[in-house]
DNA sequence: TATGAATACCAATTCAAC
DNA sequence: GTTGAATTGGTATTCATA
């Protein structure tokens, strides 16, 4: 189901530096939601996340609440 | 300069949604401030600037400081 | 160091299919 | 309405040049 993927997805963002959609549709994965790049887009989108400038600067991106 | 160019995308992206880097370019072009998307880029990431969702729920998305 | 052109990388959308 | 595969769109980086 849609709903507790998206709780799961808070979750892992909250928990965990994910740069990119594929890191997290492999999280996703292995924590037994088996979708893609394409349905991580949209649930991302639907939450409202965003990708901001990593805390220390080091350039790097990470997807946040 | 670069500092003259940061302060003018700090303001460009104040006043105005913008979408993608493509078009920050072309109104710093217009601004008088000749770059590519390239630079843009680089621009952003120095500025620690970020692309969040728009404030109604259009979907889209702009820069934001 | 700063930059652009080209490219590689990442994300959003289209188009089916369910 | 939801999803994945493929594609398109957008961004970061490489590589060369100044």
């Amino acid at each position: 189901m849609k709903n507790s993927r998206h709780k799961k997805i808070i979750e892992i963002i909250k928990y965990n530096v994910i740069e990119t959609q594929e890191e997290l549709a492999e999280k996703l994965n292995e924590e037994g939601f088996q979708v893609t790049q394409a349905t991580v887009s949209r649930d991302i989108k639907q939450l409202n996340l965003v990708k901001i400038p990593a805390e220390d600067n080091s350039g790097r991106q990470r997807y946040a609440v």
